[in-house]
DNA sequence: TAGCGGCCACAACGTCCGGTTGTGCGGCGG
DNA sequence: CCGCCGCACAACCGGACGTTGTGGCCGCTA
C-alpha cells in the first residue's frame, strides 16, 4: 500500500524503490501482489515509468486516506499527542452529551474519549499525563493543589420503574417516599464515586439501595425493570436522550430535594494544552441550586 | 490491528482468536508486537479476559477508522462499487469546479474522480463500465446510441500573456486579431480533443497555434509566459479560480466570437447508478449562446 | 533500421516474520 | 488449598518478502 503511493509519487518503480530503500524488484512484487488481491491492474507499465490506470486513479485517494488513518492512529498514543484526551463517566450520561456539544461547536479540536474506573484513577491519570481532563464527581478537599476542578453540570437523578410498580403513576416522589422500596442498582462497582454517591444517598434518607450485582447491558436492564413490579432504579435524566424507546417504563422525577449527580471537570493546572481552556470556556460553571441534594464531599467541589 | 479490534470486541484473547480462526498464542504475539511498536500497553491482562488501558481506549476509534479506510479502498476498485466514478478533463478546469459544487450540494454521494487520456478513451471506459460518467468535448454524431450526452458547461477561452506582449494592454481581442501572433500551447497531446479543438480554431481563423511541445507544470508555464514578450497562450476562464496570483500576467477576453470549450457530460444509458441522475439534474443543460464559437463536431453535441 | 539504454518482469535463493504445538504461570473461585 | 481458566513464553516450521542475477520490451538515436 505504501509502495503503491510511493510509485505514484515517484512515477517510476525504480525511484519509488529508492525512496523506500528497497530494490526495484521488491516494489514490482509488492504491486503485483496488491494487484492480484484487488483483482485489478493499478499501473500501465511503459518504457519510461508507470502510469496509473483508471482503477489506480480511483484507488489512490483511498490509499492516501488509509496511510493518513494509520498516521493518526499511531499519533493517538504518542506522548505529546495533540488530541485532547478526556475521561467521561459513562458514555450515556451528561458528560458525553456535553462533549458532543463541544465537538459540534469546535470540530477542529480533536478529541479522544476514554472511560476510567473511578475518580481516583482519573486523578492518577491526570497526574501522570495520560489524560488531559476528566468528567467526574470528586471530593475537592482531597485534591492536591495542582489539580483544577470546576463543577460544570448537575444531572438530576430520576426514578425508573416498570408500569406495575406501586409508584409507577406518581407524578413525582420525594426521597422520603422511597423508604421501604427496593432500589436496584446493578452494575455499580464498589469503590467508585457512583457507589459512594448512592451510599450517601441511602444514608441521608434511610433508603435501601442495592449497589451490588452483576453489570447488565442497557436492554436487559430495561427489560427486567419492565417486567418486575417491585423493582425501581435511579437513572440520570440525560439517559432519556440516548436510551431506546421505553417499553412502558415510567420516569418519575424526584423532588424535595432533587438528588443531582455533580459532574465536575478536573484537569492538571500545568497542562499546556490549548484546547483545555476552550473546553472550560465552553462548559461554564454550575452554581448549586436550592432544592437539590448532593453528598457533602461532592458539594465541596464547587 | 485487526487482531486488536477483534480482542476489544470479544473481550478475551481466546475468543478473538476463534473469531480470526487462528490460535490464542498468535493473537498474543500480534498484540505484543503492536504494543511494542506503539510503545504503549493497550490491554491490562486479567484472570478472565483483557481490558483496554487508557491508551487502548484512545487508540480504538482510530483503529476502527483504519479498518474502515481499508474497506473503502478495496471497495473503490471492486466491480459494482457504489461510488460514482467520474472522468474529468483536467483538474483545474470547469468540470472539476462543477464536480466540487456537486459534492458540496450532495455530500452523501461518494465520488471517485479520475482523468483519462482523451474522449475516445472515456467512451471506451464508459462502455466497459470502468467509469460512470465523463466530462469531455465529444462529437455526438460519432457516439453510439447507448451513450448519452448533455452539453453542460461552455468555458470561455481567454488569452494569457506576459506584461510585455503587444496585446498585453488590449481590453479584449477578436480571433482575427491573433493572426500572425505566436500562440503557444505546450503540453497539448496530439490526438486528444484538446488538440482537435485548437486545430479547428486555428483553421477557422487562420491562426498559427503550436499544439506540440513538452508538458510544463503550471508554475514553469506561467513563469515562461511572464518573461517572454512574444508568447501568448489560451487558457480556460475557470483557471482564474485555482491558479496562483498571476505575476503580472494579463488575461484578455476573446470576443466576436468568443471561443468556448464545450464540456459535455457523457454516460452509458443503461448504467443503473442512482447518483448519475442526481448529477445530471444538478448540472442542467447549456444552450449554445450567440457570439460564441466551437468546432463543428463539438457543436453537434448539443 | 540497427544498436543501445532505460525500465520493469521473472527466477532462484536466503532470511525473517508469523503461525502452530506444547508448556508455564498467575489469579479467581470452589 | 486445589483446580481451572486465560494469557505468556519457547521451540519449531512454513511461507512470505527481500535480495541478486537475468531477460525482454519499448523508445530514442545514429
Amino acid at each position: 500500500m505504501r509502495s503503491f503511493v510511493a510509485v505514484v509519487d515517484a512515477g517510476r518503480f525504480q525511484d519509488a524503490a529508492d525512496d523506500l530503500s528497497i530494490t526495484q524488484q521488491a516494489v514490482s512484487k509488492r504491486i503485483a501482489t496488491l494487484e492480484r488481491t484487488l483483482g485489478v491492474r493499478l499501473f500501465t507499465r511503459t518504457a519510461r515509468g508507470a502510469r496509473l490506470t483508471v482503477d489506480g486513479q480511483a484507488f489512490l485517494p483511498h490509499a492516501r486516506d488509509l496511510l493518513r488513518a494509520e498516521e493518526r492512529a499511531i499519533a493517538s498514543v504518542r506522548p505529546g499527542h495533540r488530541a485532547l484526551r478526556v475521561d467521561v463517566i459513562g458514555r450515556r450520561l451528561a458528560p458525553a452529551s456535553v462533549l458532543g456539544g463541544f465537538h459540534r461547536a469546535r470540530p477542529e479540536v480533536e478529541l479522544d474519549v476514554v472511560t476510567l474506573f473511578d475518580a481516583d484513577a482519573a486523578v492518577e491519570a491526570l497526574t501522570s499525563g495520560s489524560i488531559d481532563a476528566s468528567f467526574r464527581a470528586v471530593d475537592r478537599s482531597r485534591l492536591s493543589a495542582d489539580i483544577g476542578a470546576v463543577r460544570v453540570f448537575d444531572e438530576p437523578v430520576q426514578l425508573l420503574t416498570g408500569p406495575g410498580h406501586p409508584l409507577a403513576d406518581a407524578p413525582s416522589v420525594t426521597p422520603a417516599d422511597l423508604a421501604g422500596h427496593r432500589i436496584w442498582m446493578p452494575g455499580i462497582v464498589a469503590g467508585t464515586e457512583w457507589a459512594a454517591y448512592y451510599d450517601a444517598l441511602a444514608a441521608a434518607f434511610g433508603l435501601g439501595i442495592e449497589v451490588t450485582g452483576p453489570d447488565f447491558g442497557t436492554d436487559p436492564l430495561l427489560d427486567t425493570l419492565a417486567g418486575s413490579p417491585s423493582l425501581a432504579t435511579f437513572v440520570g435524566e440525560l439517559t432519556r436522550l440516548v436510551w431506546p424507546a421505553d417499553q412502558g417504563l415510567r420516569r418519575i422525577s424526584v423532588q424535595d430535594p432533587t438528588p443531582v449527580y455533580p459532574h465536575s471537570l478536573i484537569w492538571r493546572r500545568d497542562n499546556p494544552h490549548a484546547a483545555l481552556g476552550d473546553l472550560r470556556d465552553h462548559l461554564g460553571t454550575v452554581r448549586p441550586r436550592a432544592g437539590t441534594w448532593t453528598p457533602d464531599w461532592a458539594s465541596a467541589a464547587a
